[in-house]
DNA sequence: CGTTATGTACAGAAAAAACTGTACGTACGA
DNA sequence: TCGTACGTACAGTTTTTTCTGTACATAACG
């Protein structure tokens, strides 16, 4: 038979790869997966060396990509005596990752956008009262207030969604079952 | 003054271009996002050929990223009797728009991943019962196959979550104010 | 049935993103 | 305090993605 560890490294590639492929919907690059997955299953926190090692890249790229991960609230860095080197593992609740994930890219986007649609909605209230407006154009405006009223509220409810998931209300809706095995 | 014509383009173009920096949670690139912000102040379908001029940019652009705009369900192309080119118009339930965005891109990651789970599941199994194992290297594949039991349950929430949204009963838990007007 | 308008496949160009190696600032240990 | 090891900024290179123009297949109209 071929080698076991062979087999083992092939089960682990597997799993790494299929999170490679996915890793874009938390905005980061496959490399970046690759790590990840590569940590997940070490059994203990890694060195920049080890990962650059590991993964035959640029110590610089896992700096950088370790940045991503760490702001992406996917990694953690932690502490031990003795060791000089910075040490990262992998978050063992993927639960709280998915959650952490989510209402960071989601929160900012919701403040970027409300921000816009607050600055716009006031230049379009003060353009209303100008006189030197036509019908048309007054009809215009109007419209786009309405349509900025609409994505407003929307903002509103994404904003307590995320809220939902902050505070870990989602799990109400949709349980872990983990304790019951 | 300046041109009131101005101003409210100069608000439409804020939006859209907050739309395009963010349009990156759908997967998609910020021309697109602009494509889609020009399409929503809009007040009637448009032809490849109207966003090729509005955009200023070429129509096979306008193709494949209308197309895209499409499969993440943010458009609807529309028909018109008497009209012979493809029209379009974005969606106008953006509450509908996430949610269709949410279940397709994470369905597909979820079934992803739990191929690739059930796959290395099964390899990890086998090679556990054959008997040229060292007991380190069993010690691996165990908790090796302990993880892919616990990211397995954690797709299966997932799962159950994309449902929720699916199914509209993400509403229950956070609702839609905009009756009440 | 022929003609013309329309959308898209495809190949190449331009732009953006990811990756690397060097060089440097910082902090730890002797 | 000095020396050394570490992480990262930065500039340049490679790879990937996005965009364009041409050429073609398809379908609508006379």
């Amino acid at each position: 038979m071929t080698d076991a560890y062979e087999k083992l490294e092939k089960s682990r590639k597997r799993i790494t790869e299929s999170i490679a492929q996915n890793i874009h919907l938390y905005g980061l690059p496959p490399s970046a997966g690759r790590q990840f997955g590569m940590m997940f299953f070490e059994n203990r926190p890694l060195t920049l060396d080890d990962m650059s090692a590991e993964l035959g890249m640029s110590k610089t790229s896992m700096s950088t990509s370790i940045r991503s991960l760490s702001e992406a609230k996917l990694v953690d860095r932690v502490w031990e005596r003795g060791v000089r080197k910075d040490l990262y593992e992998v978050k063992d609740d993927w639960y709280q990752i998915f959650v952490d994930m989510f209402t960071v890219k989601w929160r900012r986007a919701v403040s970027l956008h409300t921000a816009a649609i607050r600055k716009s909605l006031a230049e379009l209230k003060e353009l209303k009262k100008a006189d030197d407006i036509t019908d048309e154009l007054l009809a215009l405006i109007e419209t786009d207030i309405e349509k900025l009223l609409y994505i407003r509220e929307y903002y509103d409810w994404l904003d307590r969604l995320i809220d939902a998931f902050e505070d870990q209300k989602i799990f109400d809706l949709v349980p872990r079952l983990e304790d019951e095995a």
